[in-house]
RNA sequence: GGACAGGUGGCCGAGUGGUUAAAGGCAGCAGACUGUAAAUCUGCCCGCGCAAGCGUACGCUGGUUCGAAUCCAGCCCUGUCCA
């Protein structure tokens, strides 16, 4: 790879941040000598974005930790189109209220990881919607539009895709790289952004905002993607256990996110310590050759780590220690889901559908069935095996990763 | 507006009158092996019920039939071609 002369590329190289550039030097240069503001779009569909936008979230933070200008960009306007990126269908609209809400949501996780207010660094978060919304079709049309040409548009994949996979693609979705691209320009002419991110499978999108704010304006901006993140067996990273890992708690308890990271391949380990951590790189690189069973100690660095960066230490610190509390010592820990046993007492399958170990009855039966299903770490095999409230707090687990506490009310 | 093709379980994808709660694959869950890893092998994988069984389900609504995902009619949606 090459040499960086600018502390941000040098940083964003040396951990893996790096796929895509469209000026390296240009953006090496510019990141030397002067405060470069840089901007990723996101989506606003829920109210809590998950693992998979995590890099993003973590290059702005890159960002600001080498003194530059994170800007996030919510996309209020773009939600209200839907992205046609990797989708092969077209997805349902949102109603106003709800993008507005999503977006208020989305801001307390981003406070965690970026340092928002007026200064020269500060991140500031902006939604696209105030100036979309701005604009009239006829005046889109002409300004924007005629930068745009149907030829290259088909050329896109996420065109190509929808267009051979015979699925259907409205002119509203179409136009979406234009809003896009046009995102660029302006944030380029109102704040002096000089610098879009994104994941791979935005670079198309991205190129196309550096291309207009050329073509409109005569100005230099730059485009940087990151390699998509996947998992040493080449699934993509983020889903697990029981759906997405959400950034935010009312979405994802702090303990079952310290448990995503606990969790990771031991060929992850020194990809994602350097992604997701602010750990120093010698460290890492001590952590990630750990041998055997010895590597579990990174993993357990990399999910402290991960988790006080998105939630904080205390609930790191409490995810921990119910961890070793829960697997080391076989009891139970703080922070484990629990469940009221009833008065009357009732059975290890209406117990485990409780606590939310099985989404069903049937399913609950069929774990048991399975051998699966565990009180107090004795296999249950028997699905009428019934919980008193007289015998106190149980521990109830599916399988070896999945514990909680029946307690009586 | 016309002709043709198609709409199946979280996804992909078989199935064209009964033995179909619906092949197969992926994803997921559990067991074995381990290190809360990977790989591999095994089991499970619509809901309710202890069970026999019942209820839902193959775009929607009706119909034919002892019996329909499968046949018929109308409608909705998608694609391709024509106007």
């Amino acid at each position: 790879m090459a040499q960086y002369n600018s502390t941000l590329l040098r940083l964003l190289n040396e951990r893996g941040y790096i796929h895509q550039m469209t000026d390296a030097s240009g953006l090496d240069a510019l990141a030397v000598k002067q405060v470069v503001p840089g901007y990723i779009g996101f989506d606003a569909t829920a109210p809590s974005l998950h693992v998979g936008n995590l890099v993003s979230i973590m290059l702005l933070r890159r960002l600001q930790q080498t003194g530059h200008k994170p800007v996030v960009v919510m996309g209020g306007g773009t939600t209200r189109i839907g992205d046609p990126t990797g989708k092969d269908e077209v997805r349902k609209m949102l109603t106003d209220e709800s993008i507005d809400a999503n977006i208020a949501s989305l801001r307390t996780a981003f406070e965690r990881f970026l340092t928002f207010g007026d200064g020269p660094t500060d991140a500031v978060m902006v939604n696209n919607h105030d100036w979309l919304s701005q604009l009239g079709y006829i005046e889109m049309l002409q300004k924007v539009g005629t930068h745009f040409t149907i030829n290259r548009m088909l050329s896109f994949d996420s065109v190509k895709l929808r267009l051979e996979r015979e699925q259907p693609m409205t002119f509203l979705e179409f136009n979406y790289m234009i809003l896009q691209g046009y995102d660029f320009r302006h944030l380029a002419q109102a704040m002096g952004v000089r610098l879009q991110m994104g994941g791979s499978d935005q670079w198309g999108n991205i190129v196309n905002g550096v291309e207009l704010t050329r073509r409109m304006d005569g100005a230099e901006v730059f485009g940087l993607t990151t390699p998509l993140i996947t998992k040493s067996d080449g699934t993509k990273m983020g889903k697990s256990v029981s759906g997405a890992i959400w950034l935010n708690e009312p979405q994802l308890p702090n303990y079952d996110y310290w448990q995503f990271w606990r969790n990771t391949d031991d060929a992850d380990v020194g990809k994602l310590l350097r992604l997701f951590t602010d750990l120093p790189i010698d460290e890492i690189t001590r952590l990630e050759s750990l041998q055997g069973s010895e590597i579990n100690q990174a993993k357990t660095v990399l999910a402290n780590e991960a988790t006080r960066l998105c939630r904080s230490d205390e609930a790191a610190l409490a995810a921990e220690a119910t961890a070793s509390a829960t697997f080391t010592g076989g009891g139970l820990g703080e922070e484990l889901p629990v469940c009221a046993i009833p008065a009357e007492g009732f059975t290890i399958v209406d117990a485990l559908v409780g606590i939310g170990f099985a989404a069903s009855r049937g399913e609950a039966k069929r774990l048991v069935a399975g051998g699966g299903a565990r009180v107090d770490g004795e296999v249950i095999a028997d699905e009428a095996f019934r919980i008193e409230p007289a015998s106190g707090d149980v521990r109830i687990s599916s399988g070896k990763k999945k514990h909680g506490v029946l307690r009586p009310a």
